[in-house]
DNA sequence: AGTCGATGGTTGACTTAGTCAAGTAACGGC
DNA sequence: GCCGTTACTTGACTAAGTCAACCATCGACT
């Protein structure tokens, strides 16, 4: 009985604190005039990219880049070209696109998110608990575990 | 750089443990034909509330209540009754919405989620650490700190 | 008493994001 | 050369939420 309150009150608090780092996420980019799919695209596109595969990146369905590609299109910031195999598309940045990219992410590295109200340590524990809630394994690949010492902010 | 990435990727772990929790709810609810915000409109109604109440307790417009109440309604498990003040409408169940939410209760009782996959220390210690993220205090009211046996409610 | 600003609920137009089904074109194995 | 699969597009649809405008009522204040 307990446990499944716990459960709920946990549950919520969880999904409050990813809207909570949505939100922030969401304002940042907005200050770029972007919405959070499209910021998400461009960080996803460091290199050419397959529609498909941003589409398994983003976890969505491929019609749906179709439409992102357009508006970013539309801003001169990505092109269509033709893949090696004749039926993909690789989304590539412009230069405008470029250049976009990457004032984005400087806006993203100046916003604060509510995440860095938390020590390193205690962001360390977080993401292990994190981990073990989503059933991955420690990591897949990057952060290879570091001595976390107490961060500055 | 390394702190800044560090938030990104457990930014994106937390959206996506919250993801996997709404998704989680989304299909407990949705098996027994409800949409999660009926289901959290269901479960607001232990007791009638002004629309405008339960439009602060699910944190959007107001506007968007209207059409929740015509849904639950339609389905005859909500009525609005004329509260004191005549302009506001007390959100009710009938006998049929209190046996359709009893069942949901169940049913999401039933449902195992992502935070089932931790120890309650575990979740004890997540707990603390998003309302620490949240800049929540350590409880608002509920929750006053137990020492995490198999409590009672 | 009467006026007026604030409040509760509704409506309609719109946005974001996502699904699904169907269609076209190209690929690759047989 | 056929056929099943894959990549992208399109269009119709749904869930959810925002916003502005509107009506009725409330309650405070002159």
């Amino acid at each position: 009985m307990s446990d499944r309150e716990r459960s709920k009150v946990l549950g919520g608090l969880l999904i409050a604190a990813a809207d909570a780092s949505r939100a922030a996420f969401a304002e940042a980019v907005s200050e770029q005039g972007f919405t959070p799919t499209q910021a998400r695209a461009l960080f996803a596109l460091v290199e050419p990219m397959p529609m498909r595969s941003l589409a398994d990146q983003m976890a969505c369905d491929a019609s749906n880049i179709t439409g992102i590609a357009d508006q970013l299109h539309a801003l001169g910031l990505v092109q269509r070209v033709p893949g090696e195999d004749r039926r993909v598309k690789l989304l590539t940045l412009t230069a405008a696109g470029e250049r976009r990219r990457a004032q984005l992410e400087q806006q993203v590295r100046d916003s604060t998110f509510p995440i860095d109200r938390l020590t390193t340590a205690e962001q360390d524990r977080l993401e292990e608990l994190l981990r073990k809630l989503t059933g991955e394994a420690t990591a897949p690949g990057a952060t290879p575990r570091q001595p976390a010492a107490t961060s500055r902010r």
